[in-house]
RNA sequence: GCGAAAGUGGCGGAAUUGGUAGACGCGCGAGGUUUAGGACCUCGUGCCCGUUAGGGCGUGGGGGUUCGAGUCCCCCCUUUCGCACCA
């Protein structure tokens, strides 16, 4: 039997809500009016279904909502899904199903996984990126993106996934290997669309400034856009016209600038190359397109390159210097070739040692040095006209002689490269755009959407031979007329990727039935910028730098009021599986103690050990290690791992509920630790949430099930301990601080457990401070406590000082530091008395007779210390 | 290698400006209650010594500042997460 009818109340509840609009978003509100939305990062619906990671996020949020809507602000909370993406298509190649169908099933059983939970979502303001009603909105920014000159065709070498079937962002691929499924990527030449983010670095950069972010995030953020200072140099080359261009934030090092690197891409590279090194320059190139991105990073150790022949000429001092093919110089960065100086760069240094290129300081490094290349500060060297000056000013003279004398000029150079947008898939939002005679043009806006073509069933593209992309399967949807001038045309068969529908959806959320506007301007107005957005540290780059990009266009574009989409953003922890204990066995069965193993394997002897899960109760601790209770010498490992479907170690959010209820599930995603922190799940500690909503419950009602509040008034001590707790839980839920406002609420109820009776003035104030952690039985008590309307919009309490004084406190005794008593005296009773009623301690005064006292440190209601020698 | 964050009982975690370390929960122990319970209630629970009173030691390690340090400063170790030839 279940400590109290959590799966009669939840249910009811939950209908009660939906059946009474009690979550819906105020419209029509005074401009003037306080506001909060507060938004999650909607999911991509997998056919996995929810996770114990959603509700972590989802389950605090809805706090702040509920929290909020209780004081009478305005709140939008609203939910949606992501749900454009390869899985679903990947899952059609594979069976025929079209994605709609099954992203459709998703969603269904996504939504229902989420409404068990009891959250205060809009469900009225419920959107889907796959909606013709909601990406029409999509492609319409892609034309104003395009109408801006943002969004622009190129042929780039791009990161093909042939494994995929598509190209991805760079973004996208980590380690030559596609950030989702982690399959094998390479680099080819193709003709894609490009949105122009790097035209918007600075501000990207800048905007972070003003953002209440997790500090790591916008560091992130930060070092991807990798804003660097320094100059163009022009390097005229010896026996050709053109100059070769480099980027260097050490112009200062130009006179020693010993030897020119072209990255293996770089187009320069024939003109210079004579014909005696042809070939093997011609061999180098290839092999280094051959090597994969993680090939090149693994080899990082050895720098390998081949001379060209070819001479550029140093135009700070007239020298001859050598041209150098070497893969360590990067075609994608700056302009894929560099000055390479020596003497103050480890990675040229290294290069040129194993070349036997020439090494000239040109910084004076200090006397204690003893490394190779020196990058510190120090006065210039063997630099001319720089001689003697310190790094910064001498920057800054031989970037002005750069300017003077029409070799180069200060630049500043981002990390940040343009946003490849388009890919070879159906299930993404097509582009807006018809190809009429070769030139692209954008579909006009009334004749948005650009809907998908209906398909019956994903087969009909599977069957076709569509080379690179699955609409260009399909004839009758391809061919198209131009609406201008009744041309022939073919429609864009490209689509773009998952990111897009994301980059916005917070916009829509504010006005979702809209079908003549984006968003109304006034209600945005309103409602953005968004106050509270929480979702996964995975997105810190991605989907934010995405999205801050496009709402900076639509800012510039008239369509939002804010320069920034999300002011407040916090990421929630992972929540790891259950702590495993790992002990380890060689091929005899014997085991081998922890510290001997690495990857599978006995560091001693070198042969495979197998891991061996062991039970909590054959544990135990010996100093700093955990070791087997049988085997006292042999350590094993204890840890938690990311759950994950090979490792078995998923808890399914459905069978919590099943056991314990929603209300003690969120409780106890909240009550692990701090939000943004790792934490790892215990079944074993949801008992515990679990008792506590036992208790509250048998508080107010009795064995019978009648409620059981009494109508007198509440004495001194109660509303002390009330008020304390109506402090905390709200101080703590500004803070995001849930775990210890839970744990206040359980002193709490241990507290008022040991009252022959709850006052009514106590028990309502207490049920409403629950409500926002676990609503159904807030609502369930609230009801019994002779409540017709929901509690979802009663008033928050308020504490007052008054009640939260104490007549007398504890304060310690401390002799030289150690305390040795503690009194019981009033908070802000004067010195004398509370240093005679510490003397007058019998422990306290054996230590003062040892000695003389030598000063007396009295902190009111904190503190006693003596001083004694 | 570079950058950031973090190391507190058997476990998850608490601790305003430096002021009684271990709130709250799990687990464990004792008792009560119940036909029974993996239900519920009460008490105890950092480690060591001591019957009690009390004492010693304790926030990764070492040093320092202070009447007083988990908290501040310096050095070191470990873990996690980013970035990784960005000129």
């Amino acid at each position: 039997m279940p400590a109290y009818p959590f799966d009669e109340i939840e249910p009811k509840w939950q209908r009660y809500w939906a059946e009474h609009h009690t979550f819906r978003t105020p419209e029509d509100v005074d401009p003037d009016a306080e506001k909060c939305y507060v938004l999650d990062m909607f999911p991509y619906p997998s056919g996995a279904g929810l996770h114990v990671g959603h509700p972590e996020g989802y389950t605090a949020t809805d706090i702040v909502a509920r929290y909020k809507r209780m004081q009478g602000v305005n709140v939008l909370h609203p939910m949606g899904w992501d749900a454009f993406g390869l899985p679903a298509e990947q899952y059609a190649v594979k069976t025929g199903t079209h994605p709609r169908d099954t992203t459709e099933r998703n969603i269904a059983n996504f939504r229902s996984q989420l409404k068990r939970l009891g959250f205060s979502y809009d469900w009225e303001r419920e959107i889907n990126t796959t909606d013709p009603d909601y990406y029409k909105w999509t492609q319409w920014i892609f034309l104003k993106l395009h109408e801006r000159g943002l969004a622009y065709q190129a042929e780039v070498p791009v990161w093909w996934c042939e494994e995929l079937g598509t190209v991805l962002a760079n973004e996208e691929v980590i380690d030559g290997k596609s950030e989702r499924g982690g399959y094998p990527c390479e680099r080819v030449p193709m003709r894609q669309w490009i949105l122009k983010i790097t035209d918007y670095a600075e501000r990207l950069l800048e905007g972070l400034d003003d953002l209440d972010w997790p500090d790591s995030t916008k560091q992130m953020q930060r070092n991807w856009i990798g804003r660097s200072e320094g100059a163009t140099v022009r390097f005229p080359l010896a026996n050709h016209t053109e100059e070769l261009e480099v980027f260097t934030t050490r112009p200062d090092t130009l006179f020693g600038a010993t030897y020119m690197v072209l990255a293996p891409e770089h187009p320069l590279v024939d003109e210079v190359t004579t014909e005696e090194h042809a070939d093997a320059v011609s061999e180098y190139r290839q092999q280094a397109q051959k090597k994969s991105e993680l090939e090149r990073t693994e080899l990082q150790k050895e720098k390998t390159g081949v001379p060209t022949g070819g001479y550029a000429i140093n135009p700070v001092n007239g020298k001859e210097i050598p041209i150098w093919v070497a893969d360590y110089v990067l075609a994608s960065y700056g302009t894929g070739a560099i000055m390479a100086v020596p003497g103050q760069d480890e990675r040229d240094w290294a290069f040129a040692e194993k070349y036997n290129l020439p090494i000239v300081r040109t910084v004076q490094p200090p006397e204690d040095f003893d490394g190779d290349a020196y990058t510190g500060d120090g006065p210039a060297i063997n630099s001319g006209f720089l001689n003697g000056l310190d790094v910064d000013t001498a920057k800054d003279r031989i970037t002005d002689w750069l300017e003077e004398h029409g070799h180069g000029e200060a630049t500043i150079n981002y990390k940040l490269r343009d946003w490849l947008f388009s890919r070879q898939r159906y299930w993404g939002e097509p582009f807006p755009i018809i190809h009429v005679e070769g030139e692209a043009k954008p579909v006009p806006t009334n004749d948005l959407p650009v809907e998908l073509p209906a398909i019956d069933s994903y087969n009909e593209i599977l069957e076709q031979d569509a080379a690179l992309s699955p609409l260009g399967a399909l004839d009758d949807w391809v061919a198209t007329t131009d609406p201008q001038t009744g041309q022939p045309a073919r429609r864009e068969t490209n689509t773009m990727p998952q990111w897009a529908g994301s980059c916005w959806y917070f916009l829509r959320f504010i006005d979702p039935h809209n079908d003549e506007q984006l968003v109304d301007p006034e209600k945005e107005a309103y409602w953005m910028p968004v106050d509270l957005y929480v979702g996964g540290a995975e997105h810190a780059v991605l989907h934010l730098l995405y999205a801050r990009f496009w709402h900076k266009v639509l800012y510039d574009a008239g369509v939002v009021s804010t320069q920034e989409p999300f002011q407040t953003l916090v990421h929630q922890g992972l929540i790891l599986g259950e702590t495993e204990y790992t002990a380890y066995v060689d091929a005899d069965g014997a085991y081998v103690s922890a510290e001997h193993v690495d990857e599978g394997t006995d560091t001693r002897t070198g042969t495979d050990v197998s891991p061996q899960p062991v039970e909590q109760e054959d544990i135990q601790k010996d100093d700093d290690y955990f070791v087997l209770m049988a085997h006292p010498e042999i350590r094993v490992d204890a840890r938690s791992h990311k759950m994950s479907k090979s490792r078995g170690n998923v808890v399914n959010p459905d069978d919590v509920i099943d056991e314990y209820g929603a209300d003690a599930l969120r409780l106890y995603e909240m009550f692990m630790g701090p939000l943004e922190q790792v934490k790892p799940w215990s079944t074993s500690d949801v008992d515990g949430v679990y008792r506590f909503l036992g208790r509250v419950w048998r508080l107010i009602i009795d064995a019978q099930g009648d409620t059981q509040v009494v109508g007198e008034a509440p004495n001194r001590e109660q509303l002390r301990v009330l008020h304390e707790t109506i402090q905390k839980v709200t101080d703590d839920i500004e803070s995001l601080s849930f775990n210890t406002a839970i744990a206040k609420m359980m002193e709490f109820v241990n507290a008022a457990n040991k009252w022959d009776a709850v006052p009514q003035a106590i028990a309502e104030p207490f049920v409403k401070l629950l409500s926002p952690f676990a609503p159904h039985i807030a609502e369930e008590l609230w009801a019994r406590l002779d409540h017709a309307e929901s509690i979802a919009h009663a008033d928050w309490p308020e504490f007052a000082e008054e009640h939260l004084k104490r007549e007398v406190v504890e304060v310690a005794v401390q002799v030289n530091g150690t305390v040795r008593g503690t009194i019981e005296v009033a908070p802000d009773a004067p010195e004398a008395d509370a240093l005679s009623t510490a003397r007058a301690d019998d422990n306290v005064a054996r230590y003062l007779d040892d000695g003389t006292v030598r000063r007396e440190i009295y902190v009111p209601g904190r503190i006693i210390n003596f001083v004694v020698n």
